[in-house]
DNA sequence: CCCTGATTCGC
DNA sequence: GCGAATCAGG
């Protein structure tokens, strides 16, 4: 494939749009995005505006990961969202052993039977179940501490140290 | 490893 | 002029 004066053209405004060689490539089929890098500097255009997307996502492998619920709303620095949770079980720095039991409540039964997130409360576990995408998403509503986002069940899961919840992974891709 | 653009150099 | 190979960086 050569570079027509179309092809040229089109490669000029998708590279001022910011986008990335390879997407270009991709675009114009035929190409490689080292051939388009190359024709870029030949062409004179190789600093560009900075672009509008700072990266190209590629779309993220659907990884296999534990089926009973990957939902992990906790970072592993123990913060969800702008929220740091004041508990000594998840401190700023990872935590090389298991944390300590927690002291909080522990109800067998939700208070709010597939809590919706209207429903849940500060003394509800905001633990989402279910499916997001569907009408099936909730949250686990069993009694949590105020100022503590879990249940004692779930805290446990959220707080469980990084090295732990990676195991599984790691053992299976060596 | 995945990606990015930059550079080189044989064609 | 072209672009694969390679490089350095994120």
């Amino acid at each position: 494939m050569s570079w027509t004066d179309d092809r040229v053209e089109l490669l000029k405004k998708l590279w001022s749009d910011g986008l990335s060689a390879s997407q270009i490539a991709g675009e114009l089929g035929g190409v490689t995005r080292n051939a388009v890098i190359g024709k870029v500097h030949r062409l004179g255009l190789s600093g560009r505006a900075k672009a509008p997307q700072p990266q190209a996502q590629r779309p993220k492998k659907p990884t296999t990961r534990p089926a009973t619920s990957s939902v992990r709303p906790v970072g592993a620095n123990g913060t969800i969202g702008n929220l740091a949770l004041k508990s000594e079980t998840a401190p700023a720095t990872r935590p090389q052993t298991a944390p300590q039991p927690l002291v909080y409540s522990l109800s067998e039964e939700p208070l709010i039977a597939n809590a919706n997130v209207l429903q849940i409360t500060e003394q509800t576990c905001k633990w989402p179940l279910g499916d997001p995408s569907t009408e099936d998403f909730h949250f686990c509503a069993r009694r949590s501490d105020v100022g503590i986002p879990y249940c004692g069940y779930h805290a446990r899961i959220a707080y469980q140290p990084v090295s732990e919840r990676r195991r599984d992974r790691r053992v299976a891709r060596m």
